[in-house]
DNA sequence: GTCTATATGTGGATAGAC
DNA sequence: GTCTATCCACATATAGAC
């Protein structure tokens, strides 16, 4: 017994340091750029060598890995947040939320939704959590009457293209983030339930 | 006379030497990666050593940065073959050229319109190039009537978005870009000069 | 114009001592 | 788990031979 609380509070320890690493790791990210950042500053950062992060990660692109998993459960948490009742009302919530996120931080942007990263591919364990947050979005689409790959795949255009035109010309702008509403109206108009084709 | 006659063949040598290693990178870049692609290989595929190609671009970023204007100006030439008459089919045509030009070359399409070369900014030179794509592209959604600055800023993020998707999520594939012209319909019945407000 | 040679500084990553 | 020492790859730069 008293062998296995010692062993938890090893592991307790070392998931702390872990957690202090990756905070470490996404700051250094937002100041010198998610390429950019050096093991050695980053070692630095939480009062250890470079070489000594290499116990808590075997690579920086596990490293990634934990990151990638780590901003899609946040957005996941985001999602969850939404609690309202009328689907319209309740989607319009989501793709703000979604556009806010990407917005909010382009580190994390480049990171989930690009692939800057030269060699990167997230691990299944990861990338399962980002096909969770796809099909918290499609729910809330199907739920507006909105059926259908196509009109997803619309959707995530539609939002994905907000959030990129924001941060690739206007970083911390709100240029594009502002049309949200107005292209859900469209969208909607479009591809939701009481859709009537308008051309001949 | 006969000098200046010399003076132009070493500048065509000059000129044609450096075309071919542009080339060069461009092919390097689409198999190790725009960020990854090392000078020895780039030199080696020239029949140079790393160190020669110094005495046709000062850096590696004066190479991307004529990359940069080379494929906006790829874009511009395509843009141009664009007659047509009717403003809504010569739209759509344009649309699907921008689309078609993201998805052919996920390399070009990282210069053009993500942030991923570390320190990499377009010299004014360079951007006057994407400058002009841009105008290029605004006289055309004008010319269907959606006009001011919301109207333009939400065709640029439907066409990025598009892109945006299928490179990220299925290079080489085919499941967004097969949107644009339903896309285009909806975003004319919203924008477009015989727009009619569907809500109350 | 291209080469060899050489040097500095930056990175990620590993081996082995403690 | 953290360290020292070490390695390899890369960009950048200079000097001088041909």
């Amino acid at each position: 017994m008293s062998v296995s609380v010692v062993r938890d509070r090893r592991a307790e320890r070392f998931a702390a340091t872990r957690r202090e690493i990756l905070d470490a790791a996404w700051a250094l990210a937002r100041s010198q750029g998610l390429v950019l950042f050096a093991m050695r500053d980053l070692g630095a950062s939480v009062g250890m060598r470079a070489q000594s992060l290499y116990a808590y990660f075997p690579s920086k692109n596990a490293m990634y890995d934990a990151m990638f998993a780590d901003a899609n459960r946040e957005l996941l948490v985001r999602f969850a947040a939404i609690e309202i009742a009328d689907p319209v009302a309740a989607l319009r919530a989501h793709g703000r939320a979604f556009v806010e996120f990407c917005v909010q931080d382009h580190v994390r942007y480049q990171l989930l939704f690009q692939r800057t990263i030269p060699g990167f591919e997230p691990s299944p364990e990861s990338y399962a959590v980002a096909v969770e947050v796809l099909a918290d979005a499609r729910a809330r689409v199907v739920a507006c009457g909105a059926r259908g790959a196509r009109a997803f795949d619309a959707w995530t255009a539609l939002t994905g293209g907000l959030a990129a035109q924001q941060n690739a010309n206007e970083p911390a702008g709100r240029r594009w983030v502002r049309l949200l509403d107005e292209l859900v109206d469209m969208y909607l108009a479009h591809f939701g339930k009481d859709f009537v084709r308008r051309r001949p």
